[in-house]
DNA sequence: TCCATTCGTTGATCTGAATCAAGGAATGCC
DNA sequence: GGCATTCCTTGATTCAGATCAACGAATGGA
């Protein structure tokens, strides 16, 4: 890679805190790699070969069991980290929903690097122990909520989520933004089907919590309302 | 703490591993705590005072919604690790299950002896990343598992995590074994109502792939029907 | 521009698990 | 041992969300 100096994640990903000589070094072992909407990075089952930094789009990490039916275990946006250091398999699969370009690594590669860079292991343990606290959070919804809750849920971690990148302007988050999942998607990440998605997307409309200018626009137009909704603990 | 190269789980634990003095120097920072049944060790949403090492007995990590809705997102074992590092709250409770002893340390000076000590968070790190796997893959029991999956699912996990401890003997996992979890509790970990889990218990055992001696034991009878039961990937 | 295909919505019906209800078995306290 | 309490099981009924079905709207390729 070139130069990780002018790369628009460099202050986000799990390279930012890197010395100038580190950061270099890291960047000799990456490259860059476009990828398409849909393509699949990485394989559930397979070895795991490679790990990467997410440097734009967003993808979806997934499990199924064979009999095809899938769960969306997490949304990995720019500057997260993909894949699993440490491991010989890859749990999960990782899919691109929208374009995308990743930072790629050899996984092993990586692993011998984060060993004997403590400062990067240490990036790469907070946003672990983060991601974690996202995966309860998410068992507790699973488990617990309803479904109207789980819509709520969603929208405004999405808006939250695709909201992080813009650094400062205004602090509250997006009321308006572009779903990069499709109905089918939605219902993955949430553990409900399609016409439950679409229903309760409907009703939030008809009660003027939400907008719905098109398929993939979302705009929050009560965010209280739904706060209220969600069921936040 | 007295003596660490003595402790009970000095191999498997995050300590393992680590240097003589820097053993020792971990030693000093922690102090040795009975919990009984019952006794809540964090509390959600509280600061993050404490994190420690489990010696002995099991206890349940939980978030919940403030109408009391419970989900139990992790079960934790001897030699496991509690709390929550690096941050300032604490997401979840962590709840004794059976009479316990502990390993605490105050989360800041664990913290700090963290950093300096890079093996340590490299331990904490393979241990949180397989925490997260465990995570997902409990996601999808709760996104798309049904009752009787969920059920056949928790008594495999629970037969092979209770089997962990005897490190050598059979490798085989325990095909009887005490569960440490009541009908509610085992209701909060998959999702379920504890009349669901009675009554999915009740047809497993009708149909001759586990006994039921009392309330609290299992015995896998029938391990290959249990497994296809379990919707494995 | 047209057509084909994919995607989303809405309605009707069904069903797995929740809820409501009651009784029975184990456990612990006096 | 007797009593109270907690825990578990089983049955009856309900209900949220799944499934089945049809149609309408957006998208993309020729």
């Amino acid at each position: 890679m070139k130069d990780c100096s002018q790369c628009v994640v460099r202050n986000r990903a799990i390279c930012a805190g890197l010395e100038p000589d580190e950061l270099d070094a890291l960047g000799q072992l990456g490259r860059k790699q476009r990828v398409t909407k849909g393509q699949t990075v990485v394989w559930e089952g397979d070895d795991s070969v490679v790990v990467a930094n997410v440097i734009e789009g967003v993808l979806k990490v997934s499990m199924s069991i064979s009999d095809g039916r899938e769960q969306i275990v997490g949304l990995v946006f720019a500057s997260d980290f993909i894949g699993r250091p440490f491991g010989q398999q890859s749990p999960y699969s990782v899919t691109a929903l929208t374009d995308a370009e990743l930072c790629i690594f050899s996984r092993s590669t990586f692993d011998s690097f984060a060993r004997q860079h403590p400062e990067l292991e240490h990036k790469l343990l907070r946003r672990t122990l983060n991601e974690l606290d996202r995966a309860h959070e998410w068992m507790l919804l699973l488990g617990k909520k309803t479904a109207t809750e789980r819509i709520a849920t969603l929208l405004l971690e999405m808006s939250a989520r695709l909201g992080e990148t813009g650094c400062s302007a205004d602090k509250s988050a997006l009321d308006a933004f572009q779903l990069p999942l499709d109905r089918q998607q939605i219902g993955d990440v949430l553990g409900l089907t399609i016409e439950t998605v679409s229903r309760q997307l409907s009703l939030l409309k008809a009660d003027g919590v939400i907008n719905l200018p098109d398929r993939r626009t979302v705009a929050i137009q009560n965010r209280a309302r739904l706060q209220d909704l969600s069921a936040a603990a």
